[in-house]
DNA sequence: AAGGTTTCTTAATCTACTTCATTTTTAGTC
DNA sequence: GACTAAAAATGAAGTAGATTAAGAAACCTT
């Protein structure tokens, strides 16, 4: 019997599962080991999963015309990944989704979640209540991005996220950010020499 | 009796609605007919309302510690007006909502759309579903507003929404796009003198 | 139709940030 | 513990786009 307090727990924060409810959702997870540098999503295939972090973090990104990588998001343990628009209408992705460590994920296929969430009321409120914030904190980025400047984004970045500012290279963190890795360089060394 | 038809259809493209849950939906529906630049969002109060857009426009918009606009979004016919951060928790609001055009809106408060969510399966999932794609729609912005050049944007958005373009001030889209109203005009004079 | 307000244009100057090219540091591996 | 690869730093030169300030259209409103 495998530990699923983790998503569990998650998902009573928002909602309060019955013993059935509880079952039917671990009955649809498949856990998986993944080593870093190693991808869960590539572009032109279907995401087919929610992915749930339970150790490890990923990163999911894509590369423009002139290949350059953009950072879509950075997750770590208690996070969910995805390539949010394949996974919606099941359509080919766009991006990648890297493991930036030695990973464990649940996964949950499109097919069984969508089952569920006709079949438990719960389900379907934890997701849309989970969607919604998930939504809030986008249009913060959009504004953000579009209103702040790089030192701004960045400084608010270190605020939120100390934790993973430790765990993730400079150059991904920059490329999230929406700057060059040279760039978040310098406004790094300006504050050491300003402290 | 009112004509509901318009928000009827638009949830009906995502669940069937039964004619208790129609009832029960179309009680809690206020409707106001709000002039041209007139304020549903101020920063400071809570945005107690989802807010439905029979006739009009309007758009969302915020002011930064610079006094410059941002425009976070723009809404048209069947589309939703709201500040999200502040309806999902109740907390003050940091946006503006206005009218563009003389418009006719439909309000559905917060408590009363989470009871009906509760009672409800079928407008919990609506509600899901149309996050889920809002979700991704801002996922897609952020990507775009990250790695694309400021005439890009605009392609993008003349591309998707030509009627849009024609119905708002050009420095509004200039402010969603996240660009100068003088870069947009100037972008503009360009393709003018290409074709 | 006149007067005022709002929106759009134009051009000059300025700057936040990118790009490129090189070097140094850190981390991973046999 | 040496070797290689990956990540970070540094500095010079270039550019996309902002800012400023002024004038020209477009638009309400009486």
């Amino acid at each position: 019997m495998k530990d699923y307090s983790s998503i569990i727990n998650n998902i009573n924060r928002y909602v309060s599962l019955s013993s059935e409810e509880e079952e039917n959702l671990v009955s649809i997870i498949k856990t998986s080991r993944i080593k870093k540098k190693q991808f869960i999503i590539q572009p032109g295939f279907v995401c087919h999963s929610r992915t749930y972090i339970v150790e490890g973090a990923f990163r999911v990104y894509y590369l423009d015309k002139d290949g350059k990588e953009h950072t879509v998001s950075i997750g770590v343990e208690d996070w969910f990944v995805t390539d949010f628009q394949s996974y919606i209408d099941q359509s080919p992705a766009v991006n990648f989704a890297e493991a930036l460590e030695d990973s464990l994920i649940f996964q949950m296929r499109y097919d069984d979640i969508e089952a569920l969430c006709k079949k438990f009321h719960n389900l379907s409120e934890y997701f849309r209540l989970t969607t919604e914030k998930a939504f809030a904190f986008s249009r913060r980025r959009v504004i953000s991005s579009i209103s702040n400047t790089a030192e701004e984004r960045y400084d608010e970045y270190v605020a939120k996220y100390p934790h993973i500012v430790q765990r993730v290279p400079q150059y991904i963190l920059a490329s999230y950010l929406g700057m060059s890795a040279e760039f978040l360089s310098k406004i790094r060394k300006q504050k050491m020499q300003k402290s």
